[in-house]
DNA sequence: TATCTGACGATAG
DNA sequence: CCTATCGCCAGAT
């Protein structure tokens, strides 16, 4: 067993999983919701390593897409239920 | 242990 | 509105 995660990577997958369709939160209220505040950056960097959590319910703080991929994005939230403009989470 | 990287955040221009 | 810069933190090498 060597894909063990560290606790910030258990703490970040624990409020991912915590999620459910139709709800989106930026970096920075995730690393909060993990216990590890203004680790913004470093929720990043597990999303980009661990592809198995649902980054698309992820957003920037100014309600920008993910710039990796934000067609992409947008396509997956329009399945959960969020609308998105021009590359904007749109409120509703 | 040191250094670099990066799906970020905020501020300045 | 867009680009540039600094600060932040954890992971990887």
């Amino acid at each position: 067993m060597g894909s063990e995660l560290t606790e910030f990577e258990q703490a970040v997958v624990a409020v991912l999983d915590q999620t459910e369709p139709g709800d989106v939160m930026t970096y920075g209220e995730v690393a909060a919701e993990a216990g590890f505040p203004g680790a913004a950056r470093a929720v990043g960097g597990v999303l980009r390593r661990v592809d198995d959590l649902p980054w698309w319910r992820v957003v920037a703080a100014s309600g920008r897409l993910i710039p990796h991929d934000p067609k992409r994005h947008a396509a997956l939230l329009a399945e959960e239920g969020v609308k998105t403009k021009n590359g904007f989470v749109v409120l509703d």
